[in-house]
DNA sequence: AAACTGACCTTAT
DNA sequence: GATAAGGCCAGTT
């Protein structure tokens, strides 16, 4: 079906999120010029799975760093192993030093 | 076509 | 500072 053309667009996005780094729905909603659709962002992760190559959706939480995904994966605790896999230190479904390992969508020529 | 849902964000109390 | 409600956009039923 080629009627996800948004969705596409926050595929695109999360795949390109380097490793050990993790950015929130409003990013990417305001990246796509839709700020105010950070709830489509989460929807379209909702069907990830549908897409593929696979989305590592485990890097993008909420504005808080909490992994409020993690229900939507296999396992609740398969989003917070993977983070903690790729460096990033995870608390009580919360991500520590959010801001250090937090990555926006233009920031990829911001980096060297 | 209308109403409901949703992995959110902002503002108000 | 924490909790409650509203607003926003796109998709699904």
């Amino acid at each position: 079906m080629d009627k996800e053309n948004f969705f596409e667009r926050v595929y695109d996005i999360v795949r390109q999120i380097p490793y050990g780094r993790v950015t929130s729905y409003g990013a990417i909603a305001e990246y796509l010029g839709t700020k105010g659709s950070s709830r489509m962002v989460g929807y379209a992760m909702n069907a990830c799975g549908t897409a593929y190559p696979p989305v590592p959706a485990h890097r993008v939480v909420n504005h808080q760093g909490l992994l409020t995904g993690k229900r939507a994966f296999a396992s609740p605790n398969l989003m917070q192993e993977l983070l903690q896999s790729e460096g990033i230190e995870i608390k009580n479904d919360k991500v520590m030093d959010f801001k250090h390992v937090f990555w926006h969508p233009a920031d990829l020529q911001t980096m060297s």
